[in-house]
Parts: C-alpha cells; structure tokens; sequence
DNA sequence: AAGTTAACTTGTGTTTTGCAAGTTGTATTC
DNA sequence: GAATACAACTTGCAAAACACAAGTTAACTT
C-alpha cells in the first residue's frame, strides 16, 4: 500500500505542460521511450542493457507507470515463451515529435567531442518522412 | 563540497536525448522555463508562486544548474533594488519547440475537466507566429 | 531433475526532496 | 537613523526516491 505514488501525484492544475510532465517528465521515463522508438528495444533486458544504466527497480516502476498511463502495452513475447515484450501505443508514439525536438535541440547546442548526429541528420534530412517511419513501429 | 551535483551527473554518452535530460530533465526545470517562457514570470519569488509550490531549496538548485548550463541569465532588477530577474538566453528560447510539443501531446490525449487548452489554440491557429512571439520574450 | 534465462521483488545504505525556520542584503517607514 | 519589511536565498531535519546487490518465480533447455 505504499505504491501508486506516481498517480497520486499526478497534478491536477490543468496546465498541459504539467500534465505531460507528470506522464513522462523524470529522468528515466523518456529514455525507455528512446530505447523504444529509436532503438526497437521491446524487452525488460535490453531497457537494462541501455547505455546509462537504469537500476532494476526503476525499470520495473516506470514501466509499470507508463502501462497504467496507456503510453506502453505489455504482452507475452510470441517467439520466446520466458520473456515478455513492450510495445508503444499510439498515445506512446505520439511522443516522437518531443523527442525529435530534444534530439534538434542538442544538436545545436552539444559541442561535445563524442555528440552522435545520427538520428539529427535523419530529421534534418526529411522529417516527417523519418517521424512516419518511427510511428509505423520501425527504429532508426 | 557536496554541491555540483548535476554538473558531475553528466552523463557523456553521447546520446542527444540524454544530453538533454540532463539540462532540464526533471520535474522541476522546464516548470520553471514554463514560468518564464509562457507565463513571463522573471524573479525568484514569482517562480516560488507558481501552482506546483516548488520548494525554495530545489528552486535554487535548479535555477543555478541553468544558469550554469546558459539556459537563463540572472541580473538585478532596475526597477527594484532589491530584486533580481531570470531571463532566457537563446538556448533558453530554443526549448520553445520542445515545449509546445508538449502541450500539442497533453491536448490531444488529457481529458480531464480542467485542462486548459488556452496555449494549444494559439499553437494550432499560428504555430510559427507564436513560436516567433515567445522567442520575442513576450509571454502567453 | 538440474541448470539457465527473463523478469521482476526485496533489502539496505545513500542521495534527493519537501517543509520550516533562519540569514543576508536592500529598500521603506517612522 | 532605527526599526520594519521585502526579496533572495541557506540551513537543518525527516521523509521519499534512488542505486546496488541479492533473492524469488516462472518458463524453457539439456
């Protein structure tokens, strides 16, 4: 009975920015969402295999949190009978064009020697082109 | 000596959304920006009366992890001596889009009662112009 | 049936947060 | 010009969140 702490802080000001803050506005919550759309992770391992090391309770909390916001669904994983995958629901894509604007943000203001610009260029290359591709289930 | 904690938390992977993340990933931070960018709030105590109720000991951390990181400047206030204002610097205003984002996603899929929907409208009657106006520094 | 993999859960120590109260540096008021 | 008030913080402490290690459960694999 101490759990459900994410919902019942969910701030009911009304203001929109809180309102996506609230869904998916902490450190981890938006990197899961990367490993997803861009990177086509789908299993509780791969999230924990990503480069900045989520602790296993975090992972397990924000996946359950992003289930019971509708932005992930969770199912049995058809070719792996121990394993289950996650997948993004539409609300869930609809986060691409915030995480393309982060992406394009940091792209100007990175200058770090090791900034990866690969998924910038894509965007710079033909946007909505690549944002279709992401909403259609394909990483890149 | 146990400040500089976000400075050291940079995690230099290389990832542009973990760069992100980590100038104004948290709760907090684009709450602030929020405040400043949308409402036109400049002073310490104006962000202290915002509706989430920050505490003041977080709101100082953060807004000297974004000035550290040039996202705003802090400068006296001319009109009150004993006042201080935050402004946005460029890198400031270019988390525009990013914000806007977010409202466009908190109006497509909140709907409780009291969402507001005032800065959603103006994103969907003239999105370039709005962006244009906020980049002004005129709030709304 | 014994071992392995995947997905968690639990326990513990550390860090961060939230709240209340105190401090410092201007104005303003008497 | 002394006292009061305001603005921007800082400090102290209890509570919550987090990181890390270890343990549990369920489904394959040999």
């Amino acid at each position: 009975m101490s759990k459900m702490k994410k919902l019942e802080n969910k701030r009911q000001t009304g203001c929109p920015v809180t309102f996506g803050l609230d869904t998916f506005g902490d450190k981890w919550t938006l990197l899961i969402i990367r490993e997803m759309m861009l990177k086509g992770m789908k299993t509780y391992s791969d999230f924990l295999a990503a480069d900045e090391g989520i602790s296993t309770n975090i992972l397990a909390d924000r996946l359950k949190h992003l289930e019971s916001e509708g932005v992930i669904e969770k199912a049995r994983d058809p070719e792996n009978g121990r394993s289950f995958t996650y997948s993004l629901t539409e609300k869930g894509f609809d986060l691409a064009p915030i995480l393309l604007e982060i992406v394009t943000w940091s792209g100007k203001h990175d200058h770090g020697p090791n900034a990866r610009t690969g998924v910038l260029k894509k965007i710079q290359n033909d946007r909505e082109g690549y944002e279709a591709k992401l909403r259609s289930g394909k990483p890149g």
